[in-house]
DNA sequence: ATGGCAGACTCCGTCTGA
């Protein structure tokens, strides 16, 4: 089975390089991120059209999840069901006996402020359903933009960023609490390239002078980590015109 | 210290993202 997760920055926008994508790397899951879009508005026509069936779970123009799955999908949950959240940023199901969670986190803004404050809570509140979920399910794969880099390989200037948000201490915490329900960074399985990052700032050639971040994930439970036999950032897609910010992370899960 | 870029809505400026 192969992973993947994709932060789209706005799937009415990305709807092509979603497609286009799809059809170079025939993933057999694919969770998106930043849909901004309501779901009476989700292009699931064009979706399945490319042989995938989908879930979403969106609102007007931010945050909004979705996954796309060749396989049928069961037990759809939307939203952590111990959290009340009005924003759109959590979609989970069992996809052949592997419970998938596509979760966006929140951004934060800035230390000090109340969406960082928001952000810590939200993942307080992720870790204690993610014990739920992982106690429930063995086999258990949660994918997604965290806006967290694990640590200093993970950001281009780990000195202009120290402390700032996406990087400083108290997130880094609530990511490695994460880690510590048995779920494992799937990236750091395997010997990677230094300086492999999945999102650039649109501005002043971020993404040309890879400044970057690594901040989408896929985190694997213990079963699921010791089939794993990949895990790899996708830079192709940022190369496209009118892109992302983000790129695709794939991982291969054997039998 | 600020803005740079991009997307969406309030739509020719403002908010948010990371």
């Amino acid at each position: 089975m192969i992973l993947a997760t994709w932060n789209v920055n706005s799937l009415n926008v990305r709807l092509p390089h979603v497609l286009k994508w799809l059809e170079a790397n025939p993933v057999d899951v694919l969770c998106i991120q930043e849909t901004k879009l309501t779901d009476d508005k989700f292009p699931a026509a064009a979706i399945e059209a490319a042989g995938y069936q989908v879930v979403f779970s969106g609102q007007k123009t931010y945050n909004g999840v979705a996954i796309l799955s060749k396989l049928p999908m069961t037990d759809v949950v939307r939203n952590n069901p111990h959290y009340e959240d009005a924003q759109q940023r959590i979609l989970a199901a069992t996809i052949a006996g592997v419970r998938v969670v596509c979760a966006y986190v929140p951004n934060g803004q800035a230390v000090g402020t109340d969406k960082y404050e928001y952000k810590l809570g939200w993942l307080a509140s992720f870790r204690h359903w993610l014990e739920l979920e992982a106690a429930a399910h063995p086999n258990l794969a949660v994918l997604g933009d965290y806006n967290i880099a694990p640590d200093d390989r993970d950001v281009h200037d780990p000195a202009a960023w120290a402390g700032q948000v996406l990087c400083s201490e108290p997130e880094r915490a609530a990511l490695r609490a994460l880690f510590g329900l048995g779920l494992t960074d799937s990236f750091r399985l395997f010997e990677q390239a230094e300086k492999t990052f999945s999102w650039w700032d649109y501005r002043m050639l971020g993404f040309q002078k890879n400044k970057g971040l690594r901040i989408d994930h896929i985190l694997l439970s213990g079963p699921l980590a010791s089939r794993c036999s990949s895990c790899v950032v996708d830079r192709a897609p940022r190369k496209w015109e009118q892109p992302s910010d983000h790129a695709p992370v794939v991982a291969v899960i054997g039998d």
